[in-house]
DNA sequence: CGTAGGGTTGATAGTTTTCAAGTACAGTGG
DNA sequence: CCACTGTACTTGAAAACTATCAACCCTACG
């Protein structure tokens, strides 16, 4: 893995090392990267869908409004996440997609993933893999919705960013910036801002993490992990057991 | 599409026209079925996880145990279903899966999957889209874990189910077997036991269902939908946008 | 006839929401 | 530098929802 290797290469590369030719079909998907503001929208409900996208700087959230006038937040997406795959049989958006921050996006067709499908059996397999994970990091949501308490479902979600977050910068020390708002944190947990507050307040008390302005500072790691509920196993995956590793000429 | 198309098959239709060498390459992978009896396990948490399997006749229902004694159910799989798709670049299951009737299901190694993405971009995309509807449907049960009330859950359930016995049986009519006890429509939903009762009760008192025994009577099909704040969308998908139809000397 | 599993019902406790009022802070224009 | 404004956050009290515990019922089945 070379400096020069984009976003989605590097992320990639957490799946399974890839030869130069995959290096440069892969980066042909990240052309035309798009900045963009904090609140843009990439798109809303109901447009049609046609197109995915990598982020590769800033942070983005999906989510899905529902009758009463609330929302459920889906998923946050991170630098090096690829946005949209779930609606690539559809022809509707059935989720938004908001910038949280600043940041850069490349789109491009679903046509293009069939592309890959043709001409790269490695660079499949590992956009299957993050379809799969994207579906583990669902399943543990639901048991975060389902069976955990304000007080766990906040400790875990804070969590996995963290663990998230490490994975993209292993240096990231554990005081670091959350750009999310209580209310993204209640439409994501489904609870009400007021009672985030007041989470966030028994958090800060029994000294497990605080959380000022978008910062977070975690203050003991181990019991806060515990608290959650966390196990770090939906987060890891690799290929070697489906896929021999490449020769690589040119990595 | 022709009689003796295997259930894999037929449910791979919905998604494009097959060819014949497809069909053939995709019923490789229901060698072997298995009959199964209610309650056998197929994998629990922890398990090595190398193959995925086809549930050909049947019910089944995957969870997650958790530390306190209590789980959730993730996903309740019918006739036609793959399972284990998102396990495919994991190591180990995440979540165990069990029968729930008798039924037969088809096992096969991740490797198969693989040998079908080096032989034909159409059997591999509509995996990909399969891969895609089950996040799709996970994202509506976030919603509906979050943002709605044991009513509408229940509701939401019960409807999503009869939708999708009905793209599998189009006679179904408004009474049905479904045999899930209230336990795991509780663990499904992150509700007691207790508190499914209550709320089988409302909805009969409401005139919208009954619920007795294993059988479901729907009694007012539009303001269940409506109750439910259902919309099919998450279920409806095709392949027409990405693929074009295959000619089919073989079909 | 006895038993076990699943389901129902009532009383009580715990968690979370809602409503309402107030605080803190960044950005703006004077 | 200051007042003004809007947004995000905090706090309290009351209401709504759901869990828990315990007792009981019902039915299939040996």
């Amino acid at each position: 893995m070379s400096e020069k290797d984009s976003c989605i290469v590097r992320h990639f590369c957490h799946y399974s090392q890839l030869g130069a030719d995959e290096k440069e079909l892969l980066m042909s998907l990240e052309k035309g990267p798009v900045s963009l503001s904090a609140h843009e929208v990439l798109w809303e409900e109901g447009d049609l869908a046609g197109e995915l996208c990598t982020i590769s700087a800033g942070w983005a959230y999906s989510y899905r409004n529902i009758d009463d006038g609330s929302r459920q937040v889906l998923d946050v997406f991170l630098p090096g996440d690829v946005i949209g795959l779930r609606e690539f049989a559809f022809t509707r958006r059935l989720s938004g997609v908001v910038m949280l921050t600043d940041g850069v996006v490349c789109r491009f067709p679903h046509r293009n993933i069939v592309d890959i499908f043709e001409r790269s059996t490695r660079l499949t397999s590992i956009f299957f893999s993050i379809s799969g994970r994207q579906q583990m990091m669902l399943t543990e949501r639901l048991v975060n919705l389902g069976r955990r308490n304000a007080f766990e479902k906040t400790a875990h979600m804070v969590f996995e960013l963290y663990c998230r977050l490490k994975r993209i910068d292993p240096d990231l020390g554990l005081s670091f910036e959350l750009p999310l708002s209580q209310q993204i944190f209640a439409d994501a947990l489904g609870l009400s801002s007021v009672h985030v507050s007041r989470t966030f307040t028994e958090l800060r008390e029994e000294n497990l993490l605080i959380r000022d302005r978008n910062r977070i500072t975690i203050l003991d790691e181990k019991r806060l992990e515990s608290v959650a509920g966390f196990s770090e196993g939906y987060l890891e995956e690799s290929l070697q057991s489906v896929l021999p590793e490449a020769d690589l000429p040119g990595a």
